[in-house]
Parts: C-alpha cells; sequence; structure tokens
DNA sequence: ATTCTTACA
DNA sequence: TGTAAGCA
C-alpha cells in the first residue's frame, strides 16, 4: 500500500497543497489518516482526488461534485444520480426468467409457433427447455416479439432481429464496458485498499451500462422512426395514438 | 524542514 | 487559488 504525504498527493495529481485543502475542507475528499499531526493519504484518495480535478475542469461546481460523491457513497446507481431511473422505470433494473408454458407460446405466436422456430428461439437463449415447457430468461424481450407477431411481423423476421440486436448490444456494452476498464480499473491486480473501490465500480457498471444504452436508444430511435416510416405517418399515429395527451 | 491552521486578498 | 504568519 501506497501512502502520500499531502504534497506528495498534490504532485501525483497534478494540483497543489493548497487546493488538496480545500476539497478536503469542502469534504470531497475523504478525511486522511493522521499520523501524529501530518496526514496521511492512501491510492483511494489519489483517485479520488484525479476524479474531482477531471469534473472540475468539466466545469462542474464543488456542490455538484458533492452531490455525486454523497451519491455514489451512499450506493446509488448513476442512473439514479441523473434521474435516469425514472425516465426508465424500474422494468430495466433486473427481471427474473418466467416460465412460459406451451399454452401460452401457442397463444402469442399462433400458428408460427413452429418446431423450427422453437428451436432457433432456444439456440438463440430466448428460451430454454424445463422438460414439457419452458422458461424464458427474458420476459420482456419475449413480450416485445410477441408484441411485434401480433403487429404482423414474421416471427422468422422478429428472430432474424432478436439476433442482430443481441449481436450489437454485445458490442456497443464491450466498448463500454472496455473503456472502463481501460481508464478507470487500470491495475490487473488493486491493492488491498483499492479493492472497495474496484468492486464499487464493477457493482455499478451494470447499471451503467443499462443507462447508457437506454438513453442511447431512446435517442436514436426519435431520430430513426421518423426517418423511415416518414414524418407524416409518425404524426398521424401520434395524434391518434394517444388523443389526450397530444401535444 | 515540513505540515497545519487561520486569515486575507 | 495564492500567500503569509505563527505553531507543532
Amino acid at each position: 500500500m501506497v501512502d502520500y504525504r499531502i504534497d506528495d498527493l498534490a504532485r501525483a495529481a497534478g494540483t497543489t497543497v493548497r487546493n488538496v485543502r480545500v476539497y478536503q475542507d469542502r469534504e470531497l475528499l475523504p478525511p486522511p489518516r493522521r499520523e501524529g499531526r501530518t496526514a496521511i493519504y492512501s491510492d483511494a484518495h489519489l483517485v479520488r482526488l484525479r476524479l474531482i480535478i477531471n469534473m472540475l475542469e468539466r466545469g462542474y461546481a464543488f456542490a455538484q461534485i458533492k452531490e455525486m460523491i454523497v451519491a455514489w457513497e451512499s450506493g446509488r446507481s448513476l442512473g439514479e444520480v441523473l434521474g435516469l431511473e425514472e425516465v426508465v422505470g424500474a422494468s430495466w433494473a433486473d427481471e427474473e426468467p418466467r416460465a412460459v408454458t406451451v399454452g401460452e407460446l401457442r397463444k402469442k405466436f399462433g400458428k408460427q409457433f413452429s418446431p423450427s422456430n422453437i428451436k432457433r428461439s432456444i439456440e438463440l437463449g430466448l428460451l430454454e427447455r424445463r422438460g414439457r415447457s419452458f422458461v424464458s430468461p427474458s420476459p420482456q424481450l419475449l413480450d416485445a416479439g410477441a408484441e411485434l407477431v401480433s403487429l404482423g411481423v414474421p416471427l422468422n423476421e422478429v428472430l432474424d432481429l432478436a439476433e442482430q440486436l443481441q449481436k450489437d448490444i454485445d458490442h456497443v456494452a464491450e466498448i463500454l464496458v472496455e473503456v472502463v476498464r481501460k481508464h478507470v480499473l487500470t491495475r490487473p491486480v488493486p491493492s488491498d485498499d483499492e479493492i472497495p473501490y474496484y468492486s464499487d465500480v464493477l457493482q455499478r457498471l451494470r447499471p451503467l451500462v443499462m443507462s447508457a444504452l437506454n438513453a442511447a436508444a431512446a435517442r436514436s430511435a426519435e431520430r430513426v422512426i421518423p426517418g423511415v416510416l416518414g414524418d407524416k405517418l409518425v404524426e398521424l399515429l401520434v395524434n391518434t395514438g394517444k388523443p389526450g395527451e397530444a401535444s
């Protein structure tokens, strides 16, 4: 474990002793360990200090940085901090696998519920065999698919879509995670006092990726749907769809 | 010699 | 954010 005196810490982070003291007074930096009269900082402090400086450079005010840190420490996800949770709804957080009967699947997919489509769904991980019936690892995905089918999209193409979506999302998620790994989790083997921080980051990675994907998808949908369907059609659909809420 | 606190600009 | 005085 590497210790720093205040001067070492300031140098390592590329700031001044004075500023470190200010951040400390403002409670942006956790209280250092005390050895007699002098303050001893750890790598965790350095990581935090770099975060503070980074946010300052990006124009955040002290109060905002503190909010972030408090939220972080109280164990809330970044999504919650940014208020995305309300937009997303709790549904994105976690979903439980659900048992689905053959009868249910028949009802949802009608005569397109064929052995070959079942086989493909299983290959794609959309369904799992449980003896005579099935389990859906992601009921949301299943429902979304069922809705497309009920709208008249052939199940074959829905499965094509699911496969493509899976690949694309995997790719994007990998990029996000890799960026975090590269810039935040910089050590292959964290030191003892970094371990809490690392596990914190890992724990937040999942909700973080989901928030990011959701936000990006929402923006993308707004841009792409009118382009594909044509502005007039969308306008018509929006106005007739929710008469009460249409602006 | 260095750090810490307080205070002022 | 920098600087200074007085202290441990």
